[in-house]
DNA sequence: ATTACTAGTAGACGAGTAA
DNA sequence: TTTACTCGTCTACTAGTAA
């Protein structure tokens, strides 16, 4: 992404343009940016060829607002800002015990994963997931947390099967050691799930809907 | 501000510059911004000159950090993504009731403000001012508020005294109709004062220590 | 009034290289 | 190894102007 183009879109979602279209011509624009009439029509121009926003071409004024891609472009960049301006070496988020579907069972049962997890996160997981659905209000941390760098759980095929790679964050769980894993190229979730070396839900005597604190280092 | 400053400051904030110094040679630094290390170079060598960072040339590994004027720009842009993702229409800062030094009766009642008050305010303010100090945990809004526009209350002279242009930012406690007033050039601060048409402490029945909400408009 | 083309130019960039 | 100079290229800007 080129600077120039995060910095108009930037003074465009100020003005109104992240909820919903506002009108502004080149001129306005190019005086918001600095810039001339000339090169504002000419960003609008790029960022429409960018899909990062979209334009309304009216006969007197054109009106333009953000795509959901410009949105996510802004929303990365408040995140490193974030990271800069909120943190110190852990978030902590809150949310609710939930059913997983038993899936991250069979995954981590499988020896390609728990030997790299013995490895690179200092424990043999316990078989079986931790699914936490995370609170409306600590949703957004998660994308602070997707944004660090994470440990990178390498893939592997077995018995024909592929199985892609993991990112694993380390986290603690009233004082317990343990780590969110995820697959690497995984979309948009509010459920967390947790690996430990314990089983969670026993050691903890958690039942669904329990509010917990999880603590994940940066 | 050029943005490509910005754009190099955060990268040099992500990794650890806003808090101590960072070794990292003109190479790592072009890899992280996307350019040669000549251009980084010359960029660390911009920044100085903006006094935006601060270097430590070492024999063999420079060190840099933000400057205070780094930090400040940064935070601006900061504020401005917290005001896209944050803000409906209002911030809300929660303070306690305080004691002013008595000063902003005096200023309060100069007839050069008083007048603007009634006219740009929309209130005849009460002689005298209410102040907050802000909860620690809000204060950095205040910046927030300060990166918006406000309303001018121009400067006059009186008697051979300039008073100085002051800034006004409409609010509400408890549905009563106020505003936050800071001289134009106000150093930083927690302490915030109220100026009403009511004398709110005696309506409210507020003693110095009680909790309050104020809500800014912005 | 708009938007946006063309053309000319200033300045940002990286390659080569010195220290 | 570093940092940072010079210099040639090429991009990104604005002015002029058309539609």
């Amino acid at each position: 992404m080129d600077v120039k183009y995060t910095f108009a879109l930037r003074k465009i979602a100020l003005l109104g343009g992240i909820d919903d279209y506002i009108a502004i011509s080149s001129r306005e624009l190019g005086d918001a940016l600095g810039i001339s009439q000339q090169s504002a029509s000419k960003r609008i121009l790029e960022l429409l060829d960018e899909k990062l926003i979209v334009r309304d071409l009216g006969a007197r004024r054109q009106r333009i607002k953000l795509t959901s891609r410009g949105v996510d472009e802004m929303r990365k960049e408040y995140n490193e800002y974030r990271r800069v301006f909120e943190l110190t070496d852990h978030i902590t988020v809150r949310g609710k015990v939930t059913d997983g579907m038993g899936e991250g069972k069979y995954y981590i049962g499988q020896p390609g994963y728990t030997e790299q997890f013995e490895k690179k996160l200092g424990f043999t997981p316990f078989e079986g997931t931790l699914n936490i659905t995370v609170d409306k209000e600590d949703v957004s941390k998660l994308d602070m947390i997707k944004s660090t760098a994470g440990i990178v759980i390498d893939g592997f095929e077995n018995e024909g099967r592929t199985f892609g790679n993991v990112i694993a964050y380390k986290a603690r769980i009233k004082n317990i050691d343990c780590a969110i894993v995820a697959p690497e190229r995984s979309h948009y979730s509010d459920v967390i799930e947790i690996v430990c070396h314990y089983h969670l839900r026993r050691t903890l005597s958690l039942d669904n809907g329990d509010q917990i604190d999880v603590k994940i280092s940066l």
